[in-house]
RNA sequence: GGGCGCGUAGCUCAGGGGUAGAGCACUCGGCUUACAACCGAGCGGUCGGCGGUUCGAAACCGUCCGCGCCCACCA
């Protein structure tokens, strides 16, 4: 007796319960009898459950995998095997693991295991990122609910309340990275404030420095007034807003002109009204003064090209301490620079407006206009685009600061020459457009931050105000103070492909793992994460690319296409899902769903569609087990066509979903397993094999089905890696040299299984037994109901699976004196079927003719086609006997229905 | 304002010069001992409109209509 182990099969009786399957037990593993003799249908005395349940294996299963080690990578290992490395896109420690998570570490864990199972020193390496503004955004607000601001605790203490805020916050995503199943190597997490990844912050931070690329400067930049701190350009979402257009009247008399604005509250910080260079309208105002209302003050009028004459009154009031293209007029033109709002955007210039938020103030200086008579010409709606803080949708105000920047410009360029000389590809291609997009026209990159959650600019000013920037092992000369700015979040993010490898030092893993092999992102990050890590990365590590590959995939949205938000309310929680489908179905419905470039929708039925699905591989399992599969020994050499069909299947199911995953199209890998599992496998094979089993061919037939779920299970794997574990480990049992299916190796095609003619042969008989189905349907012939039958086979190859058939067909012998009432030629075979004289004749020739109507249709295009010069001449040769086998087949079908017919009772 | 992309079955989407596809939904019939989270049989589309190229267009080109996304310093 050999035995075949199941983990974790329910203890009980053989009888269903009644919710149809059996709670698992408290037993580790139980065996199943497997039926050693090879005679018959001797079924084992199987007890498994008739339904996967995910919670009673993934958890027991995850735990296996990290304590044996399985996802740890050495750089060590064997240096001849190839490596491979992924980095995750950290998640910020803010809040918990959404769908787009879900999406983003099922593709990457599919593509990790994958390689893991092609034999590759695989590493994916997990960790977090602090995420700056955010983080400190939810804190505050935190405090906020205490009545406190940040403040109140001063900086050291809440920077320490943050610490402890995100060791709460991170455990809970780690805990929901292990839920999903990712293959991440735990001994290697990071985290961007981490002291490893600070210590590469400093030493970048100084090689810039020291190359010049980084300085400090009072420019114009994008300021929240809520947040209190600098934005980079990206940090900046432009949204159409409705305002109002205000057409007011500057200077007098001959010196009138008019400006347009929307926003007329910075006309208190006017220095100047500029025309273009060329207007002949305002020529003669061009160096002269003009009075700005409601000041008092006198403006000069200057000429500037960047006025655009045509768009409203051609003069332009310009600002140079609010407004971006002021501020270079002004720089231009060496204009004063006039503030008039705070850091909040409140009113500064003394005066009634005095005190006034921005937005209170633009009404109020309106109505004070007005009351001075005719200044205002013009008040008109106007829809233009207004910037708000990404985190807290406050409107940006531009604002003039003292900050760091990167110059970026050579940086940018590498960036992107890598991607242009082919050392970088980006999947799919379009989207690189948009990179270059960004890459191509970047302005100098804003790092500080007027925060107190990041990494702290490490620089340092004397007494008198010297500038010093030490390494990450200096010290700073005593008595010198530290900037009191942060760097921008994604200064460290950019760090990340070589900072959790160890850098800067020349660690063994950053030898064998960078560049990394992919880098798998949604394509939203593009211009935030991907190209700042390209700069750094190219910079960095001396022009080596920090990966070789960028896949971007789309956004998850719900059934309907819609964006998940909180305000939709269509916000669909992974956890939720793998609670009640399981982490396989989960990421099977993600996965299953990401055409390449394409958004993600999922829907609650798909999520029970692929839960239905691993329920699937797992009667399948079940069936196979109960009936003795194995894989032990070679596959036989002799085997019926249906073996050998499957067999053949199966390499060219094995070489597509390679070639789909290996060109990250997981729609279509997903889409190919699926099809094969259950509609060649389960609905086909599995129904054939029982006859096998009954009829003397068990031997075979059961290493057959061992061998073709073996790799199937291997092929999911790394898609739905906990059912496909358990499965396969029940399946293989541990003769296999390895007893979990994470270091099973990749199954590859093997053509010598391909088998054109049992293909065909099947296909023929996929339509045979089609056919008679749905005569006995459309005759309303019970499903169950034995038919006596005569099939003449007429030298068919078909002959051979008569069993078969017949049993697939529920049709018995005929008893003695046959006499058909109905007879059907399907392909070359003839079917005499007694139907005990109940067949409905008319409903029977209806469908006759509708299908001869089409049969005949088909001869008319076909025909058509062949009898076509132009066609004829130019038409390549495959596509012309196409259609010659169309004709022939169509018109074999007049025959064959036209014979159908013939045969019908008369009424 | 610039760039990219999309309109194919009721829904979500593949396909991409040579007989229109999938999943879900829907209709009919079945608890056929692997699975009712199932099985079997069906219904369903002049591939957004109009022109053009071609022997042949859902696919290629032009144009129009509708939609989405990204970038953007014309007040």
């Amino acid at each position: 007796m050999t035995r075949c182990q199941v983990t974790g099969v329910p203890t009980g009786a053989g009888k269903r319960s009644p919710g149809g399957f059996h709670r698992y037990g408290a037993v580790e593993s139980s065996a199943v009898t497997n039926p050693s003799s090879e005679r018959g249908q001797e079924a084992a005395d199987v007890d498994l459950p008739t339904q996967y349940q995910p919670a009673n294996v993934e958890g027991r299963l995850y735990e296996r995998w990290v304590s044996r080690g399985l996802f740890t990578a050495d750089p060590a290992r064997d240096p001849s095997r190839p490596a491979y490395s992924i980095v995750i896109p950290p998640p910020n420690v803010t809040g918990s693991l959404h769908m787009g998570h879900a999406l983003d570490h099922s593709i990457q864990d599919t593509l990790v295991r994958r390689r893991r199972m092609q034999g590759y020193e695989a590493l994916w390496v997990p960790g977090m990122d602090h995420a700056g503004i955010a983080t400190q955004n939810v804190v505050e607000r935190e405090l906020a609910k205490e009545g406190k601001s940040r403040h109140d605790l001063g900086r050291e203490a809440f920077v320490e309340r943050v610490w402890r805020w995100k060791g709460e916050s991170g455990g809970r995503i780690l805990g929901q990275m292990r839920r999903l199943g990712d293959s991440v190597d735990w001994t290697r997490e990071a985290f961007t404030m981490d002291d490893a990844r600070a210590r590469a912050v400093r030493t970048i931070f100084k090689r810039l420095f020291d190359d010049g690329l980084i300085h400090r400067a009072e420019r114009i930049i994008n300021w929240c007034p809520r947040c209190l701190t600098a934005l980079s350009d990206i940090e900046v979402e432009h949204a159409d807003r409705e305002g109002e257009l205000v057409s007011i009247r500057y200077g007098s008399g001959e010196d009138e002109l008019v400006v347009a604005t929307t926003r007329a509250e910075t006309m208190l910080g006017d220095t100047a009204v500029a025309v273009h260079p060329d207007d002949e309208r305002y020529r003669h105002l061009v160096g002269r003064e003009i009075e700005l209302p409601l000041t008092g003050r006198r403006i000069p009028v200057v000429a500037d090209a960047h006025v655009v004459p045509a768009f409203g009154t051609g003069a332009v009031k310009v600002t140079p301490a609010h407004d971006p293209n002021d501020f270079e007029i002004g720089r231009r033109h060496g204009l004063p620079s006039l503030a008039v709002l705070d850091e909040r955007g409140v009113i500064t210039a003394p005066g009634p407006f005095e005190g006034l938020d921005r937005f209170e103030a633009r009404p109020a200086v309106v109505a004070a206009l007005r009351e001075q008579g005719r200044i205002v010409k013009e008040v008109r709606p106007y829809e233009h685009s207004v910037g708000h803080c990404q985190r807290c949708s406050t409107v940006v105000e531009p604002r003039v600061s003292l900050q760091w920047f990167v110059t970026v410009a050579p940086l940018a360029k590498a960036a992107g020459d890598a991607v242009r000389d082919g050392r970088v590809a980006i999947h799919p291609p379009e989207m690189a457009a948009r990179y270059f997009e960004w890459v191509d026209d970047m302005h100098d990159w804003c790092i500080s931050r007027q925060l107190w959650w990041g990494h702290r600019i490490p620089v340092w000013y004397g007494p008198d105000g010297e500038t010093v920037c030490p390494g990450p092992d200096e010290e700073p000369p005593a008595g010198w103070t530290q900037d009191t700015d942060v760097l921008d979040t994604w200064f460290s993010s950019a760090l990340w492909p070589f900072s959790t490898l160890g850098w800067p030092d020349r660690t063994p893993e950053l030898e064998r793992f960078y560049p990394t092999s992919v880098l798998v992102t949604g394509y939203d990050i593009l211009f935030f994460w991907v190209a700042r890590m390209m700069m750094f990365g190219l910079y960095a590590m001396d022009g080596a690319e920090p990966f070789k590959t960028i896949t971007l995939h789309g956004m998850v949205r719900d059934q309907h296409g819609k964006k998940m938000s909180k305000s939709f309310g269509n916000v669909v929680d992974p956890l939720d899902w793998i609670d009640r489908y399981g982490a396989d179905a989960t990421r099977f419905t993600l996965l299953r769903g990401a055409n390449p470039g394409g958004d993600v929708p999922v829907a609650e039925d798909w999520a029970q569609g692929s839960r239905n699905f691993c329920n699937k591989l797992w009667n399948a399992t079940r069936f196979a087990l109960i009936n003795g599969a194995h894989v032990r020994g070679e596959l036989p050499e002799d085997v019926t066509a249906v073996d050998a069909w499957i067999l053949s299947r199966l390499q060219t199911v094995i070489a597509e979903v390679d070639g789909h995953l290996e060109s990250f199209d997981f729609a279509k890998a997903c889409e190919a397993l699926y099809h094969f599992a259950w509609d060649e496998v389960c609905d086909w094979y599995v129904e054939l094999a029982k006859v096998q089993l009954a009829d003397g061919r068990a031997g075979a037939t059961r290493r057959v089905l061992g061998e073709v779920l073996d790799k199937l299970l291997r092929l999911l794997h790394p898609v739905v890696p906990f059912v496909t574990e358990e499965l396969w480990t029940s399946l293989t049992g541990s003769g296999q040299g390895t007893d979990t299916i994470v270091t099973a190796p990749w199954p590859e095609p093997d053509r010598a299984r391909s088998a054109p003619a049992a293909e065909e042969l099947v296909a023929s008989l996929q339509r045979m037994v089609t056919e008679v189905r749905r005569f006995r349907a459309d005759q309303g012939l019970k499903p169950g109901q034995k038919v006596a039958a005569d099939l003449e086979w007429n030298g068919s190859p078909l002959a051979a699976h008569e069993d078969g058939i017949r049993s697939l067909l529920r049709l018995t012998e005929p008893a003695g004196g046959f006499s058909a009432t109905a007879s059907l030629p399907v392909e070359d075979v003839k079917v005499h079927l007694d139907t005990a004289g109940a067949i409905d004749v008319a409903a029977e020739r209806k469908r006759l003719e509708k299908d001869l109507a089409a049969a005949r249709k088909e001869i008319g295009q076909a025909r058509g086609k062949l009898g076509n010069e132009a066609f004829m001449a130019k038409a390549p040769e495959a596509v012309v006997a196409k259609n010659r086998d169309r004709l022939a087949q169509a018109e074999a079908d007049v025959r064959r229905i036209e014979a159908q017919l013939a045969a019908l009772p008369t009424a």
